[in-house]
DNA sequence: AATGAATGAGCTTTCATTCAT
DNA sequence: GATGAATGAAAGCTCATTCAT
């Protein structure tokens, strides 16, 4: 086993582990246990447990980048780009159960609010999100809201129906899917 | 101090603390010294720590819709009353930060997954917002999408720019407040 | 309800839920509330929960006295007394179960050691039992042995008896019962 | 220090804390500062307090049984075997009183109520002193009671006296060792 | 590099006892 | 006398982190 598989081991080990039980109950030596590794040795690739967290959800966002990147359609008109990014984020949660589990509970605690301090004031580089609003706001195709509002109304009803379909209160299917996304864009359109 | 100040001193400690610091960064010691009373004394009003916390939550949840039925538009267009729900709802919110920050942690958690299956499955009574979705899908009015997409469209931005005003990501005033509920209407309305 | 009263309300409550629970899982509030008083008044009648204890055993040490000299057979040979004494320990414990409980767990404890220790050193009356013992060896009808040893094998068995049928590993009748206190007589008589 | 030794330094430790104090005053962090270990290494060796309390009763199970294996009269008289292993018994006991006195509270406890259950209604091996029992039955040699209760004959005052020797208020030598095992065999011969 | 036993501070909860009313 | 709310010291147990091997 290699360097990096070990730290792979580790860091979907804590993700799964998390992602079921919350952070609170995801002992350092379950994770070692489940990864096949010893306690210790998690130490060799975090600083600690914290560290772990915010590496995982790194892990995540990159992948769900990757989603939203993958066949973007650049080049093509505003509502048909929001779309992709309301299909791609939603399609992504909603084969990945476990880690929009884990997102969702890395968001709603102190780890989330420090990451989404340094999203809007800048200490990460503008994302195809912001670009596509501020092109949006320019064009006068979208609402003269604050970005982080224009953001919420996208994103959060997306983020809300994903975590009922995963607690089985409701049963998404692409129709439905659809007519969310769509829902989203009327919030947001002029 | 009365019988009854203890009860709450504790549960406005509990409440203060919990919001601030987390569900497990809130021990019941501290709370109890925040409270001014013994660590036993708060088991005389609560069964334990997750009692105490579901305790919090009801007292929350009959402030709230106290706040939303402060003179509810009853009668007027469902549009009408749609904007009286969402602005009392942001009202009550952006006076109350810490109370915000606590109901966001509870509703992110297992108490309130079970809280919400209550909800969902009927074993609490149709609320107000429930009924108004209902006459406006029989009406025609607002979308034909399950009440579940319905309540993210609605509430899920207007917590979300809550959250983001109490963190000072953003700074609302009356008109965006408006806005964001109009927005909100858009999402769900034909 | 008179001091008196309250006092054995106390004492019946304890010996119950003692019997019941054991020492360390009958709390006195718990106690308090059983006798229908409040937990500050157990401690008008005993100076504490020790205290209270040692009463209670006290109490039944009365009762068992008292059964046995009911009918005691004074006068009568060594032999039909021991049967005698035998007979009615064993009736009083087995329809009195709680009591036995209670009993037991006392005689196997920090106050049961205290409790023997005053009794072979001195601090009590010579009994109806010692009396018989005593008798026997001048009479040369029971084996030349330390009373605490004739004590033991005359009633130790017998109290086991009474476990294991409360314990329903057996079912105690009047001619097992019989055969256990004769088998006793066997291990003491010459 | 090896694994096992801090094992069974907690072990000792415990079986001498409980011996002398009880099982309720003998905490797990004094036990842990008798053995020389911290708090939590306890828990590395036994699941919980229970746990611990089990193995050191079946550990000292263990060395009884050892005890009365040890030249033990196979294929001698009933009455022969029957002395050895009063005699192995009272010789185990006298030389270790403090697993006397574990015993003694163990099996006068929920713990002991569990393990006789379980002995008596099979979930256990036959043993020596069963099988010894049966054959005696079977020959006709002691008398036909049922096998608690001539268990409680044999060895009920055996610990008895043993408790009392400990206690200081006998003081036992081999002849009268041997005089209260022949009275056992009175109390169980025909 | 890797291990995993050991640490010990910290957690929630209980309960005998007190004392203001 | 009686009350019962309040106390606060302990209890059993967990777990992130360290460090000798």
């Amino acid at each position: 086993m290699s360097k990096t598989d070990k730290r792979e081991m580790v860091l979907h080990a804590a993700l799964e582990l998390i992602a079921e039980k919350g952070f609170h109950d995801a002992p350092m030596a379950t994770i070692a246990e489940t990864a096949g590794v010893s306690a210790g040795t998690i130490y060799r690739y975090f600083e600690n447990k914290d560290d772990l967290i915010r590496e995982i959800y790194s892990y995540l966002e990159g992948n769900i980048w990757a989603a939203i990147k993958k066949n973007y359609p650049e080049g093509r008109p505003i509502r048909e780009r929001f779309l992709h990014i309301g299909q791609s984020l939603m399609g992504y949660f909603l084969v990945s159960p476990m880690e929009f589990r884990f997102i969702e509970q890395f968001q709603n605690s102190p780890y989330g609010v420090d990451c989404r301090r340094d999203k809007f004031f800048g200490k990460k580089d503008k994302d195809l999100v912001t670009e596509l609003f501020e092109e949006g706001l320019n064009q006068q195709i979208i609402k003269d809201l604050p970005l982080p509002i224009l953001s919420a109304l996208s994103f959060g009803p997306l983020i809300d129906a994903c975590r009922d379909h995963i607690l089985q209160f409701i049963e998404l299917d692409d129709t439905l899917i659809n007519q969310i996304i769509e829902a989203n864009w009327d919030a947001i359109r002029r």
